[in-house]
Order: C-alpha cells, then structure tokens, then sequence
DNA sequence: GAGTGGTAAGAGGTTAGACCACTAGACTCG
DNA sequence: CGAGTCTAGTGGTCTAACCTCTTACCACTC
C-alpha cells in the first residue's frame, strides 16, 4: 500500500499524488488514520519535513486532518459540508455573489428576452419540468437540484448571446455550487423559486424584456433573502448549541 | 511588513493566515515575489520548514506558485483563472464586451460612490492627472495611456468593494487591451473622454450613486460609439483601397 | 468499587544546519 | 557579435534532535 514514491516531480507533489491515489481507489477510507508521520516517511522512503509538506497540501484541499496528538485522518468529501467555523467568512462572500447574480443576470433576461429562440425556450421549460419532477422523488438528491437550478440561470445566460456573460455566470454558479450555498431545501422555499422561475420564464415567452428582467431581480433577491435568513438561524443553532456543551 | 506571527493555532496556519491577510488587503498583488524562503523565515521568526508547510497550504488553494530557482509568487484567484481559462477559448466579440463594460462598470460606479475612501478618490484623481500627462507627451506611449485608462475604471471597481466584480472587471479590460480596442486614439476622443472620466469622478466625490451610475453609462456608451465608429471608417478604408488596387 | 491524580508512550509541532538542483544573468571566449 | 560557461541566488531535500499535546494506564485515595 505504501510503496515508494516515483521519480518526477516534486517530491510531496508525487507523495500527494499517491495519496489522492489511494483515496480514489478507497484504500483510505473516510475516517481512517494514516500511519504515523515518522513511519509513514519510512514506508515512502522520504523524509518527514517533505511528507508533511504534503499533508499539509492534502490539509488544503480538506482531504485530510490533522490532530495533535492523535494522529492524521482521512476527512469528508467537502462536498458534506460541516464548516461552521468558515460560516463567518462566507457570509462575507456570500453578499458579493448574490450581487453579482443581480447584475450579471437581470441584463441576461432582458437581453435573452429579446432573441431567444423557440427551441431554447422549450429547452428552458424542460428544465424547469426537471426540476419539479426531481423535487417529488423519494430522496430529492441535492446535487442534482442544484445543477437543475443553474443550468437555468445557465441557460437564459446562454440565449442572452453573449459569450462574456454567459462565461462569468457560468464560474459564478461553479463558486455556488462549491459553497453549496443554493437555497433550495429551505422549507417553503421549493414554491416561492418555482413560482419566480415561472415568471422569468413567462417574460422570455412573451418576449418581453422589462418583465424578464424584472422576475429576474425578484427572484435573486428573494433567493438572497432566503440564504440570509437561513444562515442566521444555523448561526444561532450553532451558537446556543455552544451554550449547551457549557 | 513581515512582523513575527502570533501566538494561537499551528504555526504554519498563523503563517498562512497573515499571508492570506495581505493579499486581501493588496500589499501583495497578483506576479508578485515573495521574498527568498529563507529570509522570509527569519522576517515572521518562524523557521524554513515551517514556512514552507504554510506555503505548501496557500499553493495547494492556487493563491500561490513556487517557481525552482526562481522564487513564490502570488498567482491569480482561482475564479479570476477559470474566467480567463473559459474566455480564451469561446470568442468574443467587441458588442459582448461593451455591453459587458456597461454591466459591470454602472453598478461598479454606484456602489463605489457609496462607499469608496478619501485615499482611493486621491488616487483615482491622481491617474487621471498621469492620463492627462501621458497625452501631452511628445510620444504618447500607447500601451501606456491604455493601461492608465484602464487602471481607472480597474480602480473603481476596487473601490466598489466586491471581489468578483473586481476580478471580472479585470478580466474584461484585459482582453480590452490585448485586442487593443482601446478609443483614446481616436481624433477628438481625448477631450470627451477626459470629461466623461471627471463626470464619474465627481459622482464618486459627491458620493451620489445615481449622478456615478449615469456618468458610467454615459462613458462606455460613448467609448462604444466611438470605437464602432472607427471600425466602421476603417473598413470603409480597406474597401476603398481594395478598389484602387483593381 | 468509584473517583482521582500522576505518568509514560506515542502522536504531531518545530527547529537547526547542511547539501542538492534549478534558473537566470553575467561573463568569457571564439 | 554570438555561443558556451560560470556563478550567485533560488527552491528542494534530508537528518536529527527537541517540544507539546493526547491518550491510556495504573496506582492511589476515599
């Protein structure tokens, strides 16, 4: 399991390679604790300043986490997400993209407004009809609700015809999903976006851009409202449950 | 700059915290070096493998690059990378980009008419005075009234506070430049030019969002007509001398 | 028997100093 | 003037030691 490290490269790049390898293969599991520091440099024939190099790299990307004493352990997937502690800095970010979501995508309705074509339109409505469908499933799976959400976003960005826009929309719903700040398992929140989603898409029909863009700015800032107002209560959660370990 | 790091936490997340502060706070800008590992370590009294573990972390987030024999340097925010990444291979044409200009340099105008500081006025002042300079050069250096034109709207959005606005301003003026479609050349384009840029300064001065928001509409509409306009006399050229050569 | 405290083993945290490998630019030679 | 060489400065790696924290165990006390 251990074996060596290779020959190119840097070294704590390849020791990190190998790692990352292992974890693919689910050699390492989550949960699981790597060999000791001093050990583990033996097994990979490196010195240990080089392999924590490494760990600490791999510590980075939230693969791996280090604890004093203890030991150095495989983590969750980041994608599950826990960080209450990054809750603060986030908040902070958070204000930029929901601003951002309104300039980039209230000119994007209007402009999709004025030419979009029958077959993008269709498109749009499908996508929504998605939605809906994967909301009733028995397990709505969150990943895939988010992805449906965007790719609308995506998709009016797309028939605005503007390859700017549309790419700068598109890296700004990758940092959403990564944050996985989407607001769509809020309770009540699935018939409030719906209803909104329709009503963008009711302005792209009618071809009307003041109406598009109009719905547009409503529902960012409705769903801005709503991610405010929920990390405010798991603040609270956090805090009163802090309270409680007293 | 580099003062000894505090006393909490492991050494090297005190180190990449302070790192991650300056580069906030734009002491350190994107192609910077940073200094030699092992005077670095000697600036923060922490020691080389501590250093290096921190710089490990900020590489693995991509804030930093290490160069073998060359030194660290601060790289590009990931989203700002990806933007470009995206950009380079979809083409864009001058419409998407002014109309871009438009998206994002009115809310950028207003918000900074918010919020912006004495010293940021002072220095958006001051690079309009160096643009003016730069003109009555015997041999205005083009590349370099371009880029003081650019650093004024840059400057703006950097004012305006929010970090993907900024990056994707940047990307935008960016290609700006490398297509060098810049209008400041053209006949009669400095006067108007140079009075549109006072208008958005005043606004900001004023500190009235509205007055900066129109000022800022007014000046890319107006640099809009004017590049269009000369594209269009320039192809009139190319068609006329294409004439003459039969 | 339950609770308390000390102790030691083993984990990560940090340091020092040395040497290797790569890069760029200055220098020298043809 | 060009091409090869040299050198200073940079990151890359290693060794070996010591510090600090966590845990578990065990003797001690009540």
């Amino acid at each position: 399991m251990w074996q060596p490290v290779g020959q190119r490269g840097n070294l704590s790049d390849r020791i990190v390679a190998q790692v990352e390898l292992l974890l693919r293969e689910e050699r390492l599991k989550v949960g699981d604790r790597l060999p000791p520091e001093r050990e583990m440099a033996q097994l990979l024939g490196v010195s240990r300043p080089s392999l924590r190099e490494a760990i600490r790299a791999l510590q980075a990307q939230g693969r791996l986490v280090v604890k004093h004493g203890q030991g150095v352990f495989v983590c969750e997937p980041p994608s599950q997400k826990d960080l209450r502690a990054a809750l603060h800095r986030a908040e902070v970010d958070l204000h930029d993209l929901f601003a951002m979501r309104e300039v980039l995508e209230v000119p994007a309705a209007r402009w999709a407004a004025e030419k979009i074509s029958d077959d993008a339109l269709a498109e749009l409505r499908s996508t929504l009809e998605e939605l809906d469908a994967a909301f009733d499933e028995e397990a709505p799976d969150f990943e895939r609700l988010a992805n449906l959400d965007a790719a609308f976003h995506l998709g009016i960005a797309r028939a605005a015809g503007n390859h700017f826009l549309q790419q700068t929309t598109n890296v700004l719903h990758d940092i959403l999903l990564s944050g996985m700040e989407t607001t769509l398992l809020i309770p009540g929140r699935r018939e409030k976006s719906r209803r909104e989603h329709l009503r963008i898409l009711a302005g792209l029909t009618e071809r009307d851009p003041a109406l598009a863009a109009r719905a547009a700015r409503a529902h960012v800032r409705s769903a801005r409202r709503a991610a405010f107002a929920r990390m405010a209560e798991e603040q609270k959660r956090a805090a009163s449950s802090l309270l409680d370990e007293q």
